[in-house]
DNA sequence: CCATAGTGTGCAATCGATTGCAAAAGTCTT
DNA sequence: AAGACTTTTGCAATCGATTGCACACTATGG
């Protein structure tokens, strides 16, 4: 039980203690624990034996500096420095699980580190200084160009998001212009004609939910009214002020596709508030699929996208790159889970 | 534009380069880097001219290594191999973002990292490599032990839990006997007297909790009854199972206390699937108060825990410990939020 | 013109591991 | 018993940084 006298001479344990205890050089040690062949048996038991039962582990910093390898991915999750308010949408929240149990599967860390949104080259640093030897990030945000950047500079990298034209990273994401379309056509065959769009479309992945939400209507022949398209952010305080002036306004609408699950149940609550019924009065779309979307009142219909299968494409992504592969962008296939908040029937 | 010639000797740039560069020795690009007084102002600046515009970023390996030092805090997410079920709980996920913002704050490094629940002990190899300076761990899970044990090898080790008896290391949780309290007082002022009470009590929190539960019943004079104990894991399927069998057999109940707030809503699904109502004929409160509770149908009633604090609180409880402090375990208080899965009134 | 002090820079050791090469010990031939 | 070979081990250089100490150079005073 008791350790070393006064706890203090804590010392890690390295290498050098080991083989003095054995009697050996470090060099024997060494070879010992990596199984060269070059050492006897005996030898090679003895010393491992010893290793073990003095809990001795490797120092991995001078590992990782003698053989120039490291086994650290960074997932970075940018947040917004303005409002000072950390993105806590539940979506990349499980994203991050996902990519955590991808890389521990495939025997990877994972470093996980939150920037700036308006530095996303900040992020370059953690590659730069060899901490990690490659790079997740989550969502494109407003910058689109400076992740360019870092790919140009052939930084390893892979970004959760939407594909767009001029894009030098590898990107995964879920088919957003499918989702979009799939989410319109699902309130139009309804018979709503009057749909609300809400999501803020400067981010490449709702500028894309956008356009498949616009083929629907075009497929329907509805004209687009922009008084119906809502830039909120992904933040909910914000976006519930700009739900409650659409209700007092006089804009009339009875669909509302949302471009998260959070956001829909925003929406909801905004409609309800109003004294108008969900689905009766208003139906409305909620995107992702989280855990929230089916124990919500009404359970929400929402684009499912598939988290789990995402982290592990990221991951294989970015660890082809590493090989040197050329890792093309990838698409995942959404579909839509109907449930009451935009039940089925006319 | 264009790098080196064939895309290939992408060579991460080292202090050596700068050095020959700049036409100095490493010693005095390391100086000039450093802001050390012995170098002249001319040359500092010409270096650190140079290094920003290569982009150059010092090898935190080789720096570590050399200063002995490391910013980087593991952060353990134990999953439960046998079912190969990851713990999915909105819970734990949301701790660790407040967990990341904390550590971001102080300027840390955080190594996320998912180990087998039944091999906490592996967690330490993290902390042995040198890869981490100290570990969180999130839960206790079925090992106590497992923990003392690290703790008794002068890991530096905080972890997010229950306070027990015979506690060697430093824990940071809610009140979890308050909470259990708090949400069976609830249930009992409004004259509920057949209280379920949902949740593992093989793990330290959740045992805390019930210890709560009882007390409000001894309080209340309520005999406590086993057939309405479920010890129930943190995992959805199998709780279903067990609720459903529950309400089909003929033990009568009018609450359910639930250990968090996704098994509160399959309570809620399982007297609904019985034709029973939610909270007419069963009041149902939750634990945590994640996003879900405020938009579910019902509204969950449910013990709020404060998860950002909760990430602070245990990040400075590590710092504390690795400044060589005596860090005590850390009890934070919860609050019972009132929403419609049992609301006030008699 | 030389001793003395004060600046600015470089050499070389160091952090904790790995590994090519050389040397020691042991075995086998002739 | 000596040479040839094999097996086992250790020395020393190396990864990319930091830093104590010595050295070179300039400025100042005697």
């Amino acid at each position: 039980m008791a350790d070393a006298a006064p706890a203090a001479a804590n010392k890690r344990l390295q290498m050098a203690d080991i083989a003095r205890l054995a009697g050996v050089s470090v060099s024997t040690v060494s070879r010992a624990l990596n199984g060269s062949p070059l050492i006897n048996d005996e030898t090679r038991s003895r010393i491992a034996e010893l290793a073990r039962s003095l809990n001795y582990s490797i120092n991995l910093g001078a590992q990782n500096l003698r053989l120039q390898k490291n086994q650290t991915v960074a997932v970075v999750v940018p947040y917004d420095a303005q409002s000072r308010q950390h993105i806590s949408d539940p979506f990349f929240l499980s994203i991050v699980g996902a990519i955590a149990d991808a890389l521990t599967d495939r025997g990877y860390d994972m470093l996980l580190s939150r920037v700036d949104a308006e530095r996303l080259d900040t992020a370059a640093a953690l590659y730069d200084s060899g901490k990690a030897i490659g790079i997740v990030v989550i969502g494109q945000w407003r910058h689109h160009d400076q992740l360019n950047a870092l790919a140009a500079r052939k930084v390893p990298l892979v970004v959760w998001g939407g594909q767009l034209p001029q894009q030098l990273y590898c990107s995964v994401g879920g088919d957003n212009v499918g989702g979009g379309l799939q989410a319109t056509r699902h309130l139009l065959q309804q018979g709503r004609k009057r749909i609300v769009f809400l999501g803020d479309a400067a981010l490449p992945e709702v500028q894309l939910r956008r356009a498949g939400y616009l083929q629907a209507l075009r497929e329907a022949a509805v004209a687009p009214d922009p008084k119906l398209e809502l830039p909120v952010p992904f933040e909910i305080i914000a976006a519930r002020a700009a739900l409650d002036r659409l209700c007092a306004g006089r804009t009339r609408f009875d669909g509302v596709v949302a471009c998260s699950d959070l956001l829909a149940l925003q929406a909801v609550q905004a409609v309800r508030a109003a004294g108008r019924q969900v689905p009766g009065d208003v139906a409305v779309v909620g995107y992702d699929d989280m855990p929230v979307a089916t124990y919500s009142d009404p359970p929400l219909t929402t684009v499912h996208q598939p988290v789990a299968v995402a982290g592990a494409e990221l991951v294989d992504a970015l660890l082809a790159l590493l090989r040197g592969e050329r890792a093309a962008p990838r698409m995942l296939p959404v579909h839509l889970v109907v449930r009451e908040s935009a039940p089925a029937g006319a």
